[in-house]
DNA sequence: TCCTATTGGGCTAGTGTTAGACCATTGACG
DNA sequence: CGTCAATGGTCTAACACTAGCCCAATAGGA
């Protein structure tokens, strides 16, 4: 763990790929996580936020048209809606793929991420004194995703984990909560959703939620870990 | 803390300026950080690793140059070298000056960021199970700050710091540690070192190792915690 | 003393990206 | 049934960035 080797990680590549494909990559994520449910923003506003112009979005638009995830439609009350059934994997082969895809380094990589800002993000989630109506909010999405019919479990799971994050009122720690979870995102598209993980994770998304109402950071961060273990630990399996 | 909220996360600009800009940043960091002491590694291979091309990188290069950081030498055995004395801010006033201008809530934002981010890594590297070598790596950057004069504090503290990330092996977790330590590397740079202070952060410095050594999560992330939680203390104590 | 490898310095042609303007289409509403 | 506002579709000139090449300087070694 020398000097070189810290070198190597601040002087990654200062940007990942052209615009064209960060912007796929950008508008992918948004689809996956379920934070878009109709339809995108129009074009112009959109770019704007992405901070590219409207022809690189349009290319991107264009490409993600192309595999079939968004559906585009001209006039007012138009736009790129998103197409009914998005292709997702559904073989336990298409998991393996998967994972080969992003390398079994890259995997552990993501969980051991994953595991340290989720964690921290409670942690700190957890120190603070909330408002009514963030105690609230939270309370919510714990009840939404508890009560979610499976095609809307991932979703809402999702927004469970990054409420924690964003309750925290830091951009950063949302921003890395989110990443983390993106990078595990088409591994979990491509596991079956089973009744009785659904109940673990439950009993688990409860503990997590008391915890931080409770303002014990000890037991906050200790039902995320146990939680995510517990994710962590069904991804490796259907590996084995 | 509804959808809308959630997408400003994920809808962030694709890239946070221009190559330029971004490489000049990135080059500070390495500076700043104390990564490269000598010279940094020569253009062509430098331009490599950011991926940008020599062009540009020589463009920053030049920036820093008329900012005083480097200094460039042509020729075999030439390259550009770190200015002996960098332009560091030294009054109270430049403390001030700099949280204004990165706002204080981008100072909270980055000190709750790095909080989660830092106590994770603690937690994760107490998890596993270290080869002896890396428990040396530890304990030999933890007596390095333990000993530094004041000119190398800083430095070995980062150093220190990193560390605890890099040895979980997990780069995603490095990065986000450096993206936090970086992102309150001027201020810290903008106050002054005091013995007493030292003596503080060693005795927590060695208690984090103790843990980590002793592979207990919980008590590597409260004592990282209660580390992080005196810095901050520091930082917003000199703008009362 | 000269050669040579290594390094920064500079140029050019080609591609990626942007900003801004204008056109085409659509559906709601008067 | 026409109007109009919001939206996608298209074009162009300007700028940013890159790849690749060659030149210039330097210091060590033959």
């Amino acid at each position: 763990m020398d000097e070189v080797s810290r070198l190597l990680t601040v002087l990654r590549p200062v940007r990942a790929g052209n615009a064209f494909e960060e912007t796929v990559e950008r508008l992918l994520q948004v689809i996956k996580l379920g934070l878009v449910t109709e339809k995108l923003p129009p074009e112009r506003e959109l770019a704007a936020r992405l901070g590219i112009s409207r022809v690189t979005l349009r290319e991107a638009i264009r490409a993600l048209q192309d595999a079939g995830y968004l559906s585009v439609r001209r006039g007012r009350y138009g736009g790129a809606f998103l197409t009914y059934a998005p292709p997702r994997p559904r073989q336990e082969d298409e998991l393996r793929r998967a994972v080969v895809d992003m390398g079994t380094d890259d995997l552990e990589d993501a969980l051991a991420f994953r595991m340290a800002v989720e964690c921290g993000a409670a942690q700190v989630l957890a120190t603070v004194e909330l408002t009514r109506e963030r105690r609230d909010a939270l309370r919510e999405r714990l009840h939404a995703v508890n009560s979610a019919g499976p095609g809307d479990y991932r979703r809402l799971d999702t927004a469970f984990h990054l409420s924690i994050a964003e309750l925290t009122g830091s951009a950063l720690l949302t921003a890395s909560c989110a990443d983390a979870r993106l990078r595990i995102t088409d591994l979990l598209d491509a596991i079956p959703i089973l009744q009785r993980n659904i109940e673990h994770a439950a009993v688990q998304h409860a503990a997590i939620v008391a915890a931080i109402l409770a303002r014990d950071p000890e037991a906050a961060r200790r039902a995320v870990e146990e939680h995510l273990r517990g994710t962590g630990a069904l991804l490796r399996g259907f590996l084995a």
